[in-house]
DNA sequence: TTTTGTGAACTAGTTCACAGCT
DNA sequence: AGCTGTGAACTAGTTCACAAAA
């Protein structure tokens, strides 16, 4: 019935794991951060959950899925956890990133301090202005043609590209991206955008945030209500 | 067991809408400001999904939530049902947004033309440095001290607040946000805020959704693997 | 006919509760 | 004893499929 440890170690990979899961997974590593830098050295799934407003059954099945991290009675060594999360996160190196359009929101990005922070490294900035070409962010982030694309990105390792250009060239520049053999692109242009399979596209959607609070209010499940 | 008709016709204004649904009719409000754009007068379900990729029947279920906007035979009157969903989502009246934080991201996000289309006014970029406070934005956002956020945000009708703040002062600020009465907050900051009940908050967290990216490069679901 | 609105069936995700390990 | 890892139970969300309306 038990498979052996090292099946266990390479189970699931054919199953696809839900993106609810992997976006916990973020979670559990930051808060482990805090632990480690509080210096707690040992966490129960229980303490976990009471501190950071998780479900303790959650964290265990979101784990285990991944290999068996902790140890019973005990719990799960921080640091130890804080490893294995990394790597499945591959956190384990540094992903470089490239941000299309240099306009406020991607300026803002390219300099975001929370980007840096887990070992992503923002390599370049695209835009298509010639004033712009050539400049840089205040953090000196370079900005490069982005008929470029291809070539600097091939340089520079580039893994990931976030969109950060108007609604309007959202996926001509989404077409840019994949042509030049980027795999994983974040995108923060409103719509629906076109792309292919082996390519993943996340979207950060501020219009949909935004009205999601207008309905909240409209609703008046506000206050005394 | 069975509730009365009476009770069908107030029906669900007592439950919980799933905000999955409410997101939805952010994307569906955008589609049919597409359509109206390109006169189209009326629309299927089908037709919709076919063209933005959704779900026919997940379309008629979200709609049919709040009402029967569609005819049969025929679908759904564009300008109708977008005048419906404005009011469903509170579009029908102006918002009045403050941005926390003048720094890089809340500069952004003041001048972003995306928060402006669908109804939402930028009153107010809120900071604590001194050489910030009586500057404004690009776009002419007057950015306040900090310490006026009340009187500030009763003067201007602020009802959204906007946290662009860095992480470690992001809970001090939401509960000046909360105390100064403001019942919906978006928050770009990463990790866990206490708020409290009857006020919402939604988090956009650009570390998670990195995380997420580099996880799918990590696991090799790319290209031909 | 076409297409909605909706119960029923299905699928995904969460939480419970406990056997079994340390 | 304490806590994990995990089937079972439950809850939420999606899709199907069809009766009823235009």
């Amino acid at each position: 019935m038990k498979t052996s440890n090292k099946a266990a170690r390479t189970r699931h990979s054919l199953d696809q794991v839900s993106e609810l899961t992997t976006n916990r997974l973020s979670v559990y590593l930051r808060c482990l951060n805090l632990l480690d830098a509080a210096g707690t050295r040992t966490v129960s799934s229980q303490a976990l959950a009471d501190q950071f407003h998780l479900n303790a059954a959650q964290i265990r099945k979101d784990l285990a899925y991944f290999g068996e991290f902790g140890v019973r009675g005990v719990g799960y060594y921080v640091r130890d956890l804080t490893r294995h999360l990394r790597q499945i996160l591959g956190l384990d190196r540094r992903l470089r990133v490239a941000i299309m359009g240099a306009g406020n929101l991607g300026l803002a990005l390219a300099d975001y301090p929370g980007f840096r922070q887990e070992g992503f490294a923002i390599a370049a900035l695209f835009d298509n202005l010639r004033e712009k070409v050539g400049q840089q962010s205040r953090g000196g982030v370079p900005i490069h043609d982005i008929h470029d694309l291809r070539k600097v990105a091939r340089r520079e390792g580039i893994s990931i590209a976030v969109i950060a250009v108007p609604a309007e060239s959202a996926q001509h520049v989404l077409d840019l991206v994949v042509a030049s053999g980027i795999k994983a692109v974040l995108n923060f242009s409103p719509g629906t955008l076109e792309i292919p399979p082996g390519v993943k596209l996340k979207s950060v959607d501020l219009t949909v945030s935004l009205e999601s609070l207008s309905f909240y209010l409209a609703r008046g499940d506000v206050d005394g209500v």
